[in-house]
RNA sequence: CGGGAUGUGGCUCAGUUUGGCUAGAGCGCAGCGUUCGGGACGCUGAGGCCGGAGGUUCGAAUCCUCUCAUCCCGACCA
């Protein structure tokens, strides 16, 4: 491609609205341009890197055996009140009505409309194991779309899903997918890690995300120096050191007057106590029913384990209405002894102490020398809270790191959610109905491109791996006016073009700076410069966008110094 | 949905506090000339109902009310 045929609308400032680097480098690269809030269209720059990507996942996934098909964005409601997600998916769904003033949504995910479609198609073990992906586009009304590419509205995903007919086929299906994942982030020249992750709004029994790692990450990651063990923060599990056989006798609980102390810290202050003393009891709306949960004073409640713990669709952290109602008392001095809530879960940490200060259920007052056991009536332990980095690796007690990730990919085990409720069922070898053993596979393609910008960029700009940079030579043809240039730049952009290497040629009349900032911006990983005082010394300029190493090729020789240093350049970025 | 902020040429922003000539600058864009190896320079020029609506006033980018949009923080979320 010859730039001044092409279009690709650099800008030397980045919008005032652009906050992460990707987004900024990406306006300014002149890759894509916002439409209006989360939503992007792609500059011919940009869509090719994102098509570079769709490539690498489709070989990957037909590698795998998944085949690709394209589903309607458009879906209607029946489909989402028959899986149960009309309701529970909430405001990210984007709801539409069509002129007969039927339901609909845009696709934010496709588990319905596959569900559908196969239950209609498939009525034998016969036809199963089946895997069908699409790479399409995405809407999920986000409460806060932000960092461009990177949390929009409307982007690409590949999706897939598979159906097997037994756990054993959707063990292997799961584990292809996770192969083939790994292999594709591997092929980007990205650096990420999996880790186990809550399956979410998603549903189903356990998933991996793919975190490429990013200190502009949005979830961050607990990993295991010693073992392979890494786990999303919302996911990571907290292991007790051991239960201790016998706890001191724990004296009698009187209440003390705590006046004005409404948070951990106060009581602390007041009491002169550390915030390990005291139990924290967080109330909650668990699917409108009061849920009591307790963690220490100097823990982090996980909503997600408690979420999952407590089994509900909707869980929200009590009003100030609710608490007071509740607890019969202000904000701050709720407590477990004599709570009225029938539900009061408890960190398994608390199994481990005795002789806490908890609320007293009454303004200005709190317990001391409680004892839950003895005191409380707790429904249940469990872990409940987050883990921090002082926390052993649930697997092998070695050391946990917590690091930022960005999400770029998520496989599921669905199991049965799906073809239950939506009654997806096929004959066995027997003649025998059963529900087919789902999957779930997601990657997001747009967010790829992003997540490598923030992995891969310098001052200068983009610093794009080979396999997902638009094309991978810009070729610079300083001496636009000179004939020698010109003839040599033809000549190399033909010799490129015609061995399959994607070139840039930049023969636009400016001058050499503007040449020389553009190329570093857009950020191709092998930049070649034509000039008339190095074409007059019998040599072509090659620079390393990613090193900043510079060859000088001779011209004599010029194709086979090129295949070398380029050889070398790809090296460099595999190690 | 709570809290904070911002809307002035394509982009970055002044001007708004204290209302007053024809609304400015830099970048970018068009033309001409000089330049030509790391975002050149000169001259000329195009481009703005100052987010929108209503109001106050002799007079509004500037003050008031409403509204829309965008961004940031939080809650939420593959």
């Amino acid at each position: 491609m010859r730039w001044s045929r092409y279009y690709v609308p650099t800008l030397k400032e980045a919008p005032a609205d652009a906050e992460v680097v990707s987004h900024k480098l990406l306006i300014r690269a002149g890759m894509i341009r916002r439409l209006t809030s989360g939503v992007y269209t792609y500059l011919p720059l940009g869509y090719r890197a994102l098509n570079k990507v769709a490539a690498i996942l489709r070989e990957e996934m037909d590698n795998a055996g998944a085949l690709e098909v394209h589903m309607p964005m458009v879906q209607p409601a029946d489909l989402w009140k028959e899986s149960g997600r009309w309701d529970y998916y909430g405001k990210e769904l984007l709801r539409l009505k069509d002129r007969h003033d039927r339901e609909g949504c845009l696709g934010p995910t496709h588990e319905e409309v596959i569900t559908d479609l196969l239950r209609g198609e498939v009525r034998s073990y016969r036809q199963l194991p089946l895997n069908l992906y699409q790479i399409q586009t995405k809407f999920r009304d986000e409460v806060r779309p932000r960092f461009g590419l990177m949390r929009g509205r409307e982007f690409v995903m590949k999706d897939g899903y598979s159906f097997d007919k037994d756990e054993e086929g959707a063990n292997q299906s799961y584990k292809a997918m996770f192969a083939a994942y790994t292999r594709a982030f591997q092929r980007m020249g990205l650096r990420f890690r999996a880790v186990e992750a809550d399956s979410g709004a998603i549903g189903g029994s356990f998933s991996h995300e793919f975190m490429v790692l990013a200190t502009t990450g949005e979830d961050t990651i607990a990993a295991c120096t010693a073992c392979d063990y890494a786990a999303n923060l919302e996911k990571a599990e907290v292991t007790l050191a051991g239960e201790p056989v016998s706890l001191p006798e724990c004296p009698a609980y009187e209440t003390v007057a705590t006046p004005e102390t409404h948070t951990v810290e106060d009581v602390c202050a007041f009491l002169k106590l550390g915030p390990e003393k005291i139990v924290k009891t967080l109330l909650f709306d668990a699917d409108g029913e009061p849920v009591a949960a307790l963690v220490r004073g100097d823990r982090e409640l996980n909503e997600i384990k408690l979420k999952n713990q407590l089994n509900a669709t909707v869980l929200n952290l009590a009003t100030p209405e609710q608490v007071v109602a509740w607890s019969k008392a202000p904000v701050g001095f709720a407590g477990p002894v004599g709570l009225a809530v029938e539900r009061i879960v408890a960190d398994n940490e608390l199994l481990q102490g005795t002789d806490w200060v908890t609320g007293a259920n009454q303004g200005d007052a709190h317990h001391v020398h409680v004892d839950l056991k003895r005191d409380a009536s707790i429904s249940a332990y469990a872990d409940l809270r987050t883990v921090t980095e002082s926390d052993p690796c649930p697997r092998c007690s070695g050391k946990l790191e917590l690091t930022k990730g960005i999400e770029v990919g998520h496989v599921f085990k669905l199991g049965l959610k799906y073809s239950k409720t939506m009654s997806a069922t096929f004959l066995d070898e027997n003649g025998k109905d059963q529900h087919m053993v789902m999957g779930c596979y997601g990657i997001g393609v747009s967010r790829i491109v992003a997540a490598c910008i923030e992995q891969n960029h310098d001052d200068a700009g983009i610093v794009f791996p080979p396999p997902l940079a638009p094309y991978e030579v810009l070729l610079c043809n300083l001496g636009i006016k000179e004939d020698a240039c010109n003839a040599k730049a033809d000549e190399i952009y033909t010799w490129l073009n015609a061995q399959g290497i994607e070139v840039l040629l930049d023969d636009r009349n400016e001058r050499p700076g503007v040449k020389f900032k553009d190329a570093d911006l857009i950020g191709l990983p092998i930049q070649l410069v034509v000039g008339a005082k190095a074409l007059a010394k019998g040599i072509v300029e090659a620079k390393d966008r990613r090193t900043g190493e510079r060859a000088e090729l001779p011209v004599d020789d010029f194709e086979a110094a090129f295949i070398a240093w380029r050889k070398q350049v790809h090296e460099g970025w595999t190690l």
